[in-house]
This record gives structure tokens, sequence and C-alpha cells, in this order.
DNA sequence: CGACCATAACGAACATGTTCGTCCCGAACA
DNA sequence: TGTTCGGGACGAACATGTTCGTTATGGTCG
């Protein structure tokens, strides 16, 4: 029984529960094991206390996360804000390399979808594509909202493959499962009832993950320079 | 111990385990009393039998998700497509009510992004938007990739309202968590650091869910018509 | 200096998703 | 008809997220 406070003792350096210390150990937590590994009883673990105290500082594993994905953020290169160039073009490299953050952990991403970060390094991303837009001279109506469906877009895009099964961590071809579901159905669509779906099969499906990640950020920005918002603010 | 087996005895008219049943009365359950409840045993319950042997028509919650919801998108509106009008009109009108389907059952729309539904329903929509960007005019290629960013983005937008915890059904106000957490950071972000962030606070957050899930949809039409495909097929 | 009190920390408990080993039934086969 | 065999069904087990009631602690007020 007081064998976990006699371990606490015998590490007195150990830094008194904080939030922001349990977000650094999870942040390292997910670097050396991966996401997967991070579980709150392991996490509680790693603090030398148990999973019940973390819910002190913590709402839910959504929100750990979260935290642990704003931390990361920090990775998000945001230096093509002052360099020189086409804007555009150097708004597709910030949001690449946001979409290379989240891809690295997709469920991240898909938590992120639930639980927005809201600390300083996504800060400092909405504020860099703000500026990306004005220098593009959109509106800024259409800049605060066309940076919502930005983000929104590149989460959802990384969450998408999010494995399933936590443990398929090697050979790639996890997600392969729903998408041979889905190739095969198309595959099986009678031409009857489904013509458009028969001639465009191939085309719903093809192309690599990138090439359809750059076109949909360039989608999104054209459509966003292009589409007045409905009634009221518009600068 | 052989009680389980007189039950089943006794209630000789129940069909033998199928995955179409397993689905069909997931449906059912949903509808009676909430995704939240529709756990792996209470399904199971319901069909007179255990948890596991639901694995065997069922890869996980993911997949089974992904059913009833294939099942559920029976209720989308696809009359537009036939209609009189506007095309871009009658697509919006057709993304609304996919959109208003998954709205219904956020979580749904979570479990949508990671294991994608490929069912008849579905099928079904996808021909639809399909047939209403030929009607556009909108390039195949385009059209075929449009669609995945089309429907990512509606399902992504209601995912993002799916409740952390799962008995808050009443009063609404359920995701101001992260909201009123993010809402404060933009408050409290410093107009040195962020300037843009600051002049733009308010409308970074502003506006109905609906005005801006039908611009977002606006936007994604212009910029799918405007934007071509970087090389190769585009019809 | 001592009593008090808010609140963090904790252990135990519960419901859930998922898997494993075993059992059993029904069909093919001798 | 008796045997075998493959696969579905099942119970038990494990890890996880989350909550509840209790205990300990550190700061504050008398």
């Amino acid at each position: 029984m007081n064998e976990r406070i006699r371990s606490r003792r015998e590490r007195p350096a150990k830094a008194a529960l904080t939030r922001a210390g349990i977000v650094a150990t999870a942040v390292g937590l997910v670097r050396a094991e991966g996401l997967a590994r991070v579980t709150m009883r392991r996490l509680a673990q790693e603090l030398d206390t148990g999973a019940a105290s973390l819910y002190v500082y913590v709402r839910n594993t959504a929100e750990l996360h979260a935290a642990v994905l704003d931390e990361l953020l920090g990775a998000v290169d945001l230096s093509p804000v002052t360099a020189p160039g086409d804007w555009r073009e150097r708004l597709e490299r910030v949001l690449t390399s946001y979409a290379e953050v989240l891809f690295e952990y997709p469920g991240l991403a898909q938590s992120a979808l639930v639980a927005r970060p809201s600390g300083e390094r996504y800060l400092n991303l909405v504020e860099a594509l703000l500026d990306l837009l004005d220098q593009g001279g959109v509106p800024k109506g259409q800049a605060a909202w066309g940076i919502d469906i930005l983000l929104l877009f590149a989460t959802a895009q990384a969450a998408e493959h999010a494995v399933v099964d936590p443990r398929a961590s090697g050979t790639e071809e996890q997600s392969s499962q729903d998408w041979a579901a889905l190739a095969n159905a198309v595959r099986n669509a009678s031409s009857e009832t489904h013509p458009h779906l028969v001639a465009q099969g191939n085309d719903l499906l093809s192309g690599p993950g990138e090439a359809r990640l750059a076109w949909g950020f360039r989608v999104l920005i054209n459509g966003v320079l292009g589409t007045p918002r409905p009634e009221g603010a518009a600068t």
C-alpha cells in the first residue's frame, strides 16, 4: 500500500502533476512508442500515479489528444508566410506541412475533429493562414470561414487514414479493408442503375493520395477566393 | 447453462445470425434508443446471442456503423437529380439532405470517416452526385475527385459535432466545451503576435452552422468546377 | 500554533470493444 | 449408418476509458 508512496519518495524530482507535464509526457510517449500505446493507464504509470488522477487536468482522451496535437503542430513549417513567391503556392506549402504532421498520427486527426486544439501552436497556424489569405487579397469574411474549411479538409483527410486496428503499424495496406470493399461494390455495380458510377469507377478511386490532397487544397483556395459569403460583412 | 438454449428454442422464428439481420437490428436499435445505446453486447442481447458471435459478420464497431449508416442513407432525398432548375442549387439540396442524416447521428459520421459505407444506398448517392455534376458540365475527372471532397466535407462537418460524452442528449450546448476553449484562446490572443487573429476573431467563430455548411458546399462546387486536375484524363 | 477545508490523488468498480480457446452442429464422406 | 471435419456460436478473459467515494495534503483562517 505504501509502496506507491515510497516510490514517490524515491523520486522527489518528479514534478507535481500538471496539465503541462501530463501533455509533455504524453508527447514523449507518442514519439517513443506510437499513439496506440498512449493509454490513460500507461500515461499515468509513466507519471507514477493512477489513471483517475489525470482526469483532474484533462477532460477525456480526445482532449488529451488535442493537446498533444497542438504540441506536435510546432513542427508545421510556417516560413512560407514571409517567403517570396506566389501566395497560393506558399499557402499550399503550409497546408501540406500541416497535413504531414497529421498523417503521421491519423488517430490524432480523428480526435482533433471532435475536440479541436486551442493551444498556441494552433493559433499560430491560424494566424499564418489568415496572413496568407490576406496577402492573396481574399476578402476577410471569406478568409475567416475559409480557414475552417481548409483545416477541416486536411484534418478529415488524415483522419480517414486512421487505422481501425491499432496493432497494424508495419506493412502498410492497413486501410485497404474498406477501400477494397468500396472498390468491389463499384465494380459490381450494374451499368443499368449506376451508369455514371460504372463509367467513372476507376477515376473515383484513382490517384495517389498526395495528388488528391494537393488538388483538394487548390479546389478550396479557388472556391474560397471566388465565393462571396451570403450577406453582411465582407471587407 | 442451457437456459440460453431453451430461450433460443422458445423463439424458433428468430432468424439465424446474418449480417443483414444484424445490421437491421442495429438500425432498429439506433432509431429506438439512439446510437450510444447500440453496443456490441446490447446488440447481441437483442439477437439472443453473445457479443463475440457478431464478429463473424462484422469486423468491428466502425464497420457496423458504416453498414448502419448506409441503411439510413435511404432517407437522403435524391429527387433533385431529375427535378428542373439550376443544377448547383439541386446539387446543394442533395448534399444538404445527406448532411441532415449525418447530423442526426454524428457518431455515425465519425465512424464513416474511417470505415466508409459501401452499400447500395451509398452507391446511389454517389451516382446521383455524379449525375448532377455531369449536368453542370463539370469535367468527369474533376467530378470524380470532387465527389470525394464534397462527401468528405459534409461527413467531417457532421463528425465535428459528435458528442464526446454519450450521455448528454438533451439540452444542447454539448460541444460548447472545446468551442469555448477555442473562443477563449482567440480572445486572449495578443494583437502583437496574432494581429489577424484578433482582428477577425469574431468572424472566425461566427455564423450559424447551416449558413457555414451551405457556403462550404458552394465553395466546393465552385472550386471543383474551376480547378483542373494536375495531368492526364480530364474529359 | 492548531483546526479546517477545498481539492488533488487514489483505489476500486463498471461498461465497453475485442480476442482466444473450446464446443457443437450439420454436412460431406466412407 | 457411422465418422470426420470445418466453421459458426459461445463463454471467459483482457485492456481500455471513465466515474465514484474516500483519503491525504497543503494552504488558510482563527
